[in-house]
DNA sequence: CTCGTAATGGGATTCATTTTCATATAGCCT
DNA sequence: AGGCTATATGAAAATGAATCCCATTACGAG
């Protein structure tokens, strides 16, 4: 990330990386609290944007609007499968949507074309748990 | 749709086939003064609300997370490209990430697997215009 | 250590969307 | 046609995520 090294912000990344799931800022302010390192909310809507900036983060919106974030693996962006359930997600094998999006993209006269996939259901234990 | 066709319905349907693009409900609520048939913003979000039930309208999110609805074709959903900048939209040709997405939703374990897929761009036209 | 500047945070603000609830009316029944 | 009732309307208030403001703090270069 471009800026200093505060001690919030080591936190927010510390608590991030902690989570294997995608978390709304929200939740982050909340589990920061929880974790014995207070951090103003706004410090945490900075922080994710600057992680999101640098491409540090994989972002869905869930299916109110509200953001979510999770920390991205080293080697690009990933596209999840989440339960609508209990939110648990799992990244997906997306090569054939990155290629359709590229050859779309290219064919379209559209320049500095982005993309956008979410896919969502309800999980296996989600389902079983489910009267 | 289900329920009664008032004259308010009947008028947010006129509006909205009318608009070849992505419209958001505020849009929508102004245009529908402007067209001489004041419709309550509580109305329209009810109406958008049903049709998306029935599922007559493709919902798109803009960057701020404000919904957009565009009618949609009888045979079915579409997805699209849509310029950042001026908002016109083209639907695209999106059997490959049908298919992709069934057969991932297939192999999950989850069930009732749904998809968003979207792309943005500057069109051409923006483009040009940008200095 | 000192200083300049970036960062913080609490509160106020914005703004789309939802809710509330008193009033109006579509559409069925007689 | 006239009446009745579940449904729909809309103005205003509530909600809630995200952003803005600005006085205060503290990183980190020199
Ligand atoms: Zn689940
Ligand atoms: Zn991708
Ligand atoms: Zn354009
Ligand atoms: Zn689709």
């Amino acid at each position: 990330m471009g800026g200093r090294l505060t001690r919030q912000r080591a936190a927010v990344l510390r608590v991030l990386a902690g989570c294997q799931d995608f978390v709304s800022a929200q939740e982050l302010h909340v589990r920061l609290d929880a974790a014995g390192v207070p951090v103003g909310l706004s410090t945490v809507y900075r922080a994710l944007h600057a992680l999101e900036r640098t491409g540090q983060l994989d972002v869905v919106r869930d299916e109110a609007g509200e953001r979510l974030y999770r920390p991205r693996p080293a080697d690009g962006h990933r596209h999840y499968l989440i339960c609508r359930c209990c939110g648990r997600s799992r990244p997906l094998d997306s090569d054939v949507v990155e290629r359709w999006a590229e050859r779309v993209g290219a064919e379209s006269g559209f320049s500095a074309v982005e993309h956008t996939v979410e896919l969502s259901g309800v999980c296996a234990r989600c389902t079983g748990a489910r009267p």
